[in-house]
DNA sequence: ATAATACATTCAGGATTATGAATATAAAAA
DNA sequence: TTTTTATATTCATAATCCTGAATGTATTAT
């Protein structure tokens, strides 16, 4: 055994640190929404329907526990997972709950907004635009 | 698409269910020093040197959670997982928080406690006491 | 039947958290 | 420079949780 064997204490309270910031609805929406991408706050608005303030509370409490880095451009700041693993994680919480990996897998995906005007989402949406004022 | 796609909202909730019982340095350590096998209370009285009515909530909440599994023999009751795969959500927990893997599996396997009499560490203890009154 | 053992439950106070309202800051546009 | 936009922070309070103390219950032993 070449591993210094930790009390079960220490260990346990490392171990909970970051699974007391994602255990929420709200924060585990928020990651989902996130997914494998990066999204503004603005992006968030309109994926979850909340307010701005209520959002970044979440965003502060998950960049606390080093879960999400941020970039910021221009007037935006775009979030993104720093480890991506964790929506492995997630996803084993799924199952624990009796959902199927592929209830999950099918929200993650949809990065883009239809009701979001921000620069992930906008692209897809100026085409319809300029087609009414052609 | 055979699959119904259902609400954001609701879907974080049912996965946020379990993580919210198990988001507890104590409840983590409980479920570590279960493991893979079953435990009684005096076991874990043992095990992590916290007062008997003090673990019994801790194990109803994860009972509550449909997290633990319980069944009574004799005047003990022998607590296990009902889901061993959550040492794995509960591993891969732990690479978030940067632990090795192994710090966490060294832990899991020491299921038998010296200074434990119940009837799955005691076993143990017989041959050592018998030896002294020999 | 009484006592002892193993475990569960209730209760209460302090600590923490969740959430909304209001306000502040930082970048870009006018 | 003023305004607007995008996001962050602070504050307050109701709700929740943690933890200990006390007590209850079920099973076995005497």
């Amino acid at each position: 055994m070449n591993i210094k064997k930790q009390p079960l204490e220490k260990i346990s309270q490392q171990i909970a640190a970051p699974l007391e910031a994602i255990a929420s609805p709200q924060r585990i929406a928020i990651l989902i929404a996130i997914g494998t991408g990066e999204a503004c706050v603005c992006h968030l608005e309109a994926a979850l329907g909340w307010r701005q303030a209520y959002i970044s509370q979440h965003l502060m409490t998950l960049r606390k526990a080093d879960i999400l880095l941020d970039r910021r451009s221009g007037r935006y700041i775009f979030y993104r997972l720093k480890d991506v693993s964790l929506l492995d994680l997630i996803a084993a919480s799924a199952r624990l709950s009796g959902l199927s990996a592929e209830s999950v897998s099918v929200l993650i995906s949809t990065q883009v907004n239809p009701s979001c005007e921000c620069p992930q989402c906008a692209p897809a949406l100026i085409s319809v635009e300029s087609l009414k004022t052609a």
